[in-house]
DNA sequence: ATGAAAGCGCTAACAG
DNA sequence: CTGTTAGCGCTTTCAT
């Protein structure tokens, strides 16, 4: 009934309580013996070392909090599943904090988290102001931006090479022949958004293609869905293909131009995405996209928080791993591409 | 650098350090002028209570594990949102486990969970052993199935109406008219796989009709796929209506019968899926399916925790929430519907 | 290798 | 209402 200490091991064991402790902490010293009588009588009691006591005492939690907006893309439910694997294997488990990217509900999750004493906070989705960079600082809790990153000066960030992602979609639509070209954008309020958008326009540009238009699409169905809307309702310069900000909009995007508008996809117009969700390899929308490289970000997430917490201090990360073109059926292909 | 305690509050204040831990311990008693005093103490320094501290000498965490075993299944990913953002309201976290339904990955995991001390665990798509309830319990751990039930003895659980709801989609499609019916079932060895096939078979059988199939899908894509491939090759009995266990699988079927096979839904084949994920009412599926209340089930789930953690034992439950048939457009509408 | 003892940061009696 | 005191279950010196 009562929870099951190491003193009731101990006393069954007939050894010390400090006996106990030992035999479960990793490189104690503890003879053949007594290890084999302690464990026999855990075992028979059933006990499990109370980590929460023992984080008391060692400062460490192995709780990793992770502040994430929403589900609903699918693109953040995969990193979860990966990341809280990843870390499992690693004896790390993950605390899920729901936070919009707004400084209020931020600040408040970071209070929250402190409270737990968590190692580290995995922020997807999300900035993080100077003074709630310095509160988990002050509070020794390592952090680490996923899919964001706030500049070479700002924490530590993991995302994919946005800039070039955005960059290789305008030259994919470009050497397919497409001159009528608009992009519905990510939520400018993101460094995603903004790196995308950029690295397309600068290539627009570079090859001397003015875009039909560029609006903010939220990182929101709604909003994009509204924005195409608009697009196509024009008298002329209907755009001939499409970029969309991530695979989630552009989703919404397909369903309205060939359900709604009754256009077909490629034929009509070309649509190409970011992200590379499962979604876009169903045959249904078989989305070219950018692949954001889930593993490897996922994976150089977690080399950095154990290695940061092995360090005991907080290192400079700014990766920017490459994430490349994913060429299916949604957009028209050049003739000679590859 | 050190992380700020009870104490330097005190110290700062010039109070004991009993009352800056009652000043944080809401309904304590503590004078206007003390919490005042405290209060800006404690925010000069940015001081947060430890709950970790507090759990150990309180008994309670306030933290909930949750168990699941993926996030692909849209279902699962919003369900896990809904719940977090139910339980924050109320002071309480989620730590996430994924974990097949297999016993040795479950007891692992069950273990895990002890150690931290959870105050519960809420097991969506996963059962609980005897052996494992019993550890929860004798450790005071409150345990709820969600989405899943072992029977009217076993652990307390909350799903929706799935024999009801199969039965109700039997209906719908003997109404429409289809009488060369198949079922792509969930996975039998989960209650929702078989309730759904159960209450779908009764219904069938009760009116006359026997199924030209039915094949276990496994909620797996790939096996769902393969069951429907095989149904279609058929020389004869070709279905003209197929019920798939849930939405998940049927997105992978329609994908199927649309673009390898080349049939029209619903004009060649009625499909039927069962959750009514987001995507369901996407129009590239628009998919006739049963609705699991979702917000019914998550509100009840955190309603039923946060009463037996208030009186301290764990109540029976067999919870089954009703869940309506959504009609769209992926199966023929009988003419008199409704 | 082992046990005794101190203490992690906090809450909860207990006096006053 | 407030301070003092005794732990919560564990790890970690420190002797032995």
């Amino acid at each position: 009934m009562g929870r099951i200490t190491s003193h009731d091991v101990a006393r069954l064991a007939s050894v010390s309580q400090s006996a106990v402790s030992r035999t479960f902490t990793p490189g104690a010293s503890v003879s053949r013996k007594t290890l084999d009588k302690v464990l026999k009588a855990a075992d028979s009691l059933g006990y499990r070392p109370n980590v929460i006591a023992r984080s008391l005492i060692t400062g460490k939690t192995r709780i990793i909090g992770f502040v994430v907006a929403y589900f609903e893309n699918q693109f953040y439910a995969d990193v979860l599943e990966k990341l809280a694997r990843k870390f499992k294997k690693k004896g790390y488990h993950l605390l899920v904090f729901m936070a919009a990217n707004e400084p209020e509900e931020t600040e408040e999750v970071v209070e929250d988290l402190i409270s737990y004493q968590v190692d580290g906070i995995i922020a997807a989705s999300l900035d993080m102001s100077p003074k709630l960079a310095d509160a988990c600082r002050e509070n020794g809790i390592h952090m680490l931006l996923f899919n964001r990153h706030q500049g070479d000066g700002g924490p530590p960030a993991i995302t994919s090479d946005n800039i070039r992602g955005g960059r290789d979609v305008a030259r994919f639509l470009l050497a397919g022949g497409h001159r009528r070209i608009a992009h519905i954008s990510g939520w400018q309020g993101a460094s995603t958004g903004r790196d995308r958008m950029r690295g397309f326009m600068d290539e627009l540009q570079r090859q001397g293609v003015n875009p039909v238009a560029c609006l903010d699409g939220m990182y929101n169905r709604e909003a994009a869905v509204h924005s195409a809307r608009e697009l196509f309702a024009q008298e002329k310069n209907i755009p001939d293909a499409v970029f969309v900000g991530n695979d989630h909009m552009a989703f919404a995007v397909m369903d309205l131009l060939r359900h709604e508008l009754g256009l077909r996809i490629p034929e009509d117009v070309s649509v190409v995405g970011y992200d590379d969700v499962p979604l876009a390899n169903w045959s249904s929308y078989d989305l070219t996209t950018v692949r954001q490289p889930i593993n490897q970000m996922v994976g150089a997430a977690v080399d950095y928080m154990l290695q940061d917490f092995e360090s005991g201090n907080q290192k400079q990360l700014q990766m920017r791993i490459r994430g490349d073109l994913v060429v299916r059926n949604s957009a028209r292909i050049p003739k000679d591409w590859q």
